[in-house]
This record gives structure tokens, sequence and C-alpha cells, in this order.
DNA sequence: ACATGATCATAA
DNA sequence: TTATGATCATGT
């Protein structure tokens, strides 16, 4: 077992060490197996890169390196850097939600700095081929927080004014509202428009892969279209 | 081609 | 049941 690091530069410093390696190095660093295909282990790529970075599994509502104040991302790339799949942040409160601020969220709290660790996502490379790239630790800039903030606002007037069954993945520009269960039948405690108590499907915050693209660009320095 | 809605594994 | 880690796969 890795020891959890105790400072920014040493989880920089284990991060930046980690770039280069195949998937399939990493695991076998670790005695662990690699899987042909991610269908069945669609976690396994973020859960590696938690043991060989010493963060402490489990599934607490927190960051993930608690005392740094710093999440950790695994983020699938093409071969031109751009994202593949949009990335989950968090549930998202459907209940207790009064006097709940963009300041206040959990969202936030996740978000507030974030160490972004590149892996190389196309489906035509093998699971153990794919090779980690440079990580990039993360703190969203004046624009990019009032991005999320403008975003966030909006769906939460959905669940505050009992609209959950309205909302769609379709609203907001960075920062979209999708299912996040283990199916469609699975129900959670929300308010109807009436104030009344409903059941719906738990939905999840994502990042649209436009927002991570630009975070991508703008530590990279990759070219952006437009 | 790509985003949306659906889904998979696991721990507490 | 809720949280964590996300990607799959179909419809548009």
């Amino acid at each position: 077992m890795i020891p959890s690091p105790k400072t920014e530069n040493e989880l920089l410093e284990r991060a930046y060490s980690l770039a280069g390696y195949s998937l399939g190095e990493l695991a076998a660093q670790h005695g662990l197996h690699c899987p042909a295909d991610l269908r069945r282990e669609k976690g396994w790529v973020g859960m590696l890169l938690e043991t060989c970075l010493g963060a402490t599994a489990g599934s607490k509502p927190e960051q993930d390196f608690q005392e740094l104040g710093i999440e950790l991302k695994s983020i699938p790339i093409s071969h031109l850097g751009k994202p593949l799949e949009t990335t989950f942040v968090c549930v998202a409160p459907l209940t207790g939600v009064q006097g709940l601020t963009w300041e206040t969220s959990h969202i936030r709290n996740k978000l507030s700095k974030v160490l972004w660790i590149p892996v190389e996502g196309e489906r035509e490379i093998p699971v153990c081929e794919r090779r980690v790239g440079m990580p990039m630790l993360w703190q969203a800039n004046e624009e990019e927080e009032a991005q999320l903030k403008a975003d966030w606002e909006e769906l939460m007037e959905f669940i505050v004014l009992g609209k959950v069954h309205e909302i769609s993945a379709k609203h907001g520009e960075y920062l979209q509202l999708r299912p996040k269960a283990a199916n469609s039948k699975v129900k959670t405690e929300a308010y109807g428009a009436k104030g009344q108590p409903i059941k719906t499907l738990p939905r999840g915050f994502y990042l649209r892969t436009q927002f991570t693209a630009k975070l991508l660009a703008r530590h990279f320095m990759l070219p952006e279209e437009g």
C-alpha cells in the first residue's frame, strides 16, 4: 500500500512519476489485474490511479485528499488530447436544499482544486496498453467559477421548485444533471411541484466535455477551435 | 459523430 | 440505500 501523500508537492511528484506508464504496467506494480475492457468495471482506471497515488479508497463524500484539499479525477482523452467522456462530480442533492448556495455546496468543494490525470481512452486501444499522461492541478479561474455557479443555480432552481422531472441533460452550459444510479428503476426522495415528497431517479452533476476540454487546452496550450 | 440516458462494480 | 469510481450504448 502506498502511504497517503502529506503535501501537495509530494502528491504532484508522485502523479508526474506516473506519466508515460501504461495502465497494465501500473496495475502489475500493484498486483492488480487489468480488464480487457471497461464494460463491467467502469471505474477501474480511477481506482487504479487512487491506488497509485495513495488515496484512501472508500466512498466518503469528501475530496480524495481531504487534508490537501484536492480531488482526484482521471479523464479519458482522444489521440488529440480532447476528453472522450463527461466527468461525474457528485450526486445532486434533491432534498434539504433550502438555503444551499454555490459557495456552500458539495460540488463546489469537490471542484475547488482538482488533480486531473489524462489517460488514453480510445476504445481501440486495449485497456492495458493505454498510457497515462501528464497530470494537471487545476483551480477554476474567475470565468470558470462564474460559469459553473450560473449553471448550478439554474439546475438547482428546478430542484427547489419541485421540477426535477423537467430537468434533462440539455440544461446547463458546462455543468449538467444526468441520471446517476444502478439502473433507471432506482428511486430516491425529492420534492414535487407542490412541495410534496416524491420518488425520482437519483441525479448527478457532470462536467461537459466542452468544459474539461477548455481546462486541458488552457493548461497544455492545446489549440482550441472557434 | 456525439450527447443523453442507462448502466456496472463495490463499500459502508 | 447512499456514496465512490466512471463508461457504455443507443438515439438523434
